[in-house]
DNA sequence: TGCCAACCGGGGCGTGCGTTCCGTATCGTC
DNA sequence: GACGATACGGAACGCACGCCCCGGTTGGCA
């Protein structure tokens, strides 16, 4: 690859990361390439889509974050709150993960996949509740991210739901 | 008003109940003036902006909400759960009520307004936790509304929020 | 029945966005 | 230093949508 072709494909990259972050996946592509000091063309040679780019960016963090969710614990529902919580943390500050469980991706189904087992490990443990499932917890949590990028309280949003998942068997 | 008018009037009213329950307010206008068999022009003649038609569809069903909101109760907690229980009823079949909390109308307001009220009273009861306000009830119950519109299980979703809602002093 | 005002339909305008095309500039090699 | 391949940029296309305009039609009153 040419230099100058390798120093676009950053810029645009960050340009990218950045604005995902700021306003999502709605981001108009003209706006990312203007950032990045570039023709929209530009972006179209590096990536093929839209989509593509918004995949090259959540990639690595969404990957970080299910890597640490595939280890196994001795709390399960420990891990599946604190998991539940890293990723609110991250919806309150960046827009674009809440996306990333929405535009239709590979990542998308491994996020899903991997709720999906911690889910089912604290629920054997008796930590939460037997009656939700995975597509019921990816998407509250996905509406949950959505409401904290409105002004709300990302914490007590966050407390309300973890205690609201909590097994009722508990005292 | 001639006889025509009226009949389109009430076709076009018809139709946007329809497909604004089903599609929610994304739903092209043109859409609605196709399934009233009337033409765009005909829907501009009898609602300046389709922010009003949305209004004038939703305005009945979301003031007779309020209303009973309104109502002064012995049990401020019940009365409070019970009015997001029945948001969560018409939002898991109906897609334009999670809208009339989001388009900027006059409704907006006093339903933010009405839900503000139950919730201060439930919280001066002690049936609700203090440190929620309005505004992240709000944004809480957006975010449940559109979760319910993918496969979800509503109850289950409803029970999770209410119960986090809860007042942690109570045992 | 005839006339005029009210109303209808749908083609069209402006806008915003994702995507593509192509003339031009630039890089890297011989 | 020149040449071919590669990459650039931005103008332009296609599409979708909210909204407006205008020639034709229809309804109701005299």
């Amino acid at each position: 690859m040419r230099a100058d072709a390798a120093r676009n494909r950053a810029k645009v990259l960050e340009a990218a990361r950045e604005l995902f972050a700021e306003q999502g996946f709605e981001v108009p592509l003209d706006e990312i390439a203007a950032r990045a000091e570039v023709g929209p063309g530009t972006v179209y040679r590096h990536f093929p889509t839209k989509q593509a780019l918004f995949q090259a960016v959540t990639e690595e963090r969404v990957a970080a974050m299910i890597a640490t969710a595939g280890e196994p614990s001795n709390d399960p529902g420990a891990a599946l709150f604190a998991f539940l919580g890293r990723m609110a943390d991250e919806a309150a500050v960046k827009r674009d993960l809440s996306d990333a469980i929405t535009v239709p991706t590979e990542l998308r189904k491994s996020m899903q996949a991997a709720i999906g087992t911690l889910l089912t490990d604290a629920q054997q443990a008796g930590a939460v509740r037997a009656d939700i499932t995975a597509v019921d917890l990816v998407a509250l949590m996905k509406g949950l991210m959505q409401s904290m990028q409105e002004g709300a309280n990302p914490q007590v949003l966050l407390e309300i739901v973890l205690r609201g998942l909590q097994s009722s068997r508990k005292p």
